[in-house]
DNA sequence: TGTACATCAGTGAACGCGCGTTCACTGATGTAC
DNA sequence: TGTACATCAGTGAACGCGCGTTCACTGATGTAC
């Protein structure tokens, strides 16, 4: 379930073979990995280039161009991927915890473990200029559930009564902006993220401390 | 002391002079200032061409190696100054303000009000890989300064007894957060954000909503 | 069963472009004697 | 007062590079008759 372990086997330039008719589409999800792999390591989608993720997959470059129609066109499909994996990922989180303060302290906690892994598909995903471009209207997506999380703790009497919708922005907004301080600078000597998320659940949502290690 | 209009006079190509003996460094200034609005227009440090630079400050593409070894230091030089002039805003916001919880909240809006005229530059200076390469100690200033603002509404009394750089580190978090939010999805209906720099006032730093319009 | 044709899954060469950077140079202005 | 020289503030041409994208093509595999 990991992106970036997406490829099926050879990693950079290895010339893979044709694929059996019918499967012409088995390459595209090989390039979206790649670009997906690049994309991480680059951290700006930007200096992402076509002949980059051709050589990666180890194809000609002009075989992109038989899936995607430009550039833009492959990195959006590449976050894409990228975010449903994430929601998938939180959601289950969610799933294995038991009470609703629990479940959003855990879809929170667990957004901060993803993105510490792949922190340049992060900056693409939220700060690339491609944001100016296109839609990439499947990120509401996970800003919805948090907020449903929100007002599920609220539902149980774990919160006091707000407005979900405004809780969960400040919510959100804290925690990227945490999330993103490290990432941006990763050689600052930060404290631990999940102290500081647990501060925020109580401060911002006004749960109460549980010290819950769901 | 807008960083934008930094440019003595003609803005793009406008085939400028050669400065009088002793007046070298007087290049170097406007080559920074071509940096800062061609940087705040393009969002992203790698965008950013030395031939670009060139052209707008309309001198040969040459003569910025002249003033700097290369990109990376035309870019560190050009945010040094755009966070030298962040500073130097953000405290005279303070000093015209009458308390401590008036002058950190003078802070962190004015802040607010000077990303929302350069998110190009906010991103770059924040976003750009460049934070990968080099250092930008520089940096530290304005959040030692927000955490002494912090420890000044502590000190008065204006906000229960905590460790102000945990607090403080909190408060920039979350500011950063919504601030970023808005920068990267402009399109986005964003509510105000003064609104939610008061609760974060509020909830993190436990400073008595006076809706003060200091 | 044979064979002409269609389709699929790609490839290789080439285009024009803007870029970072280097190099040897230019022309105005000041200064020592 | 003249003049050789040094310094300053730049310039113009050129280098090699990787890039996005287009174009005409290739060769294997299936399918209609």
């Amino acid at each position: 379930m990991d992106t970036t372990s997406s490829a099926p086997a050879g990693h950079h330039g290895a010339r893979r073979g044709r694929n059996p008719r019918g499967q012409g589409e088995q390459l595209r999800e090989d390039i979206v990995g790649a670009a997906l792999r690049l994309l991480d390591e680059l951290a700006d989608d930007q200096a992402l280039s076509m002949r980059a993720v051709a050589r990666e997959v180890g194809i000609a470059a002009t075989s992109v161009y038989i899936h995607f129609a430009d550039r833009d066109a492959l990195v959006l499909a590449a976050l894409e991927r990228f975010h449903r994996e994430l929601v998938e990922a939180v959601d289950q989180a969610e799933t294995d915890a038991a009470d609703p303060a629990g479940k959003l302290r855990a879809r929170v906690l667990l957004l901060g473990r993803w993105v510490q892994r792949h922190p340049g598909l992060y900056k693409v995903l939220h700060e690339s200029t491609l944001n100016r471009r296109a839609a990439m209207s499947f990120k509401q997506e996970l800003a919805e559930r948090t907020t449903a999380a929100v007002q599920g703790c609220i539902d149980a009497g774990l919160a006091p009564a707000d407005d979900a919708a405004v809780v969960s922005l400040d919510l959100r907004a804290a925690v990227h902006g945490a999330v993103s301080m490290r990432v941006n600078q990763p050689d600052l000597p930060w404290p631990p993220l999940e102290e500081q998320v647990d501060r925020f659940l109580a401060k911002l949502v006004g749960l109460v401390p549980t010290s819950g290690t769901t």
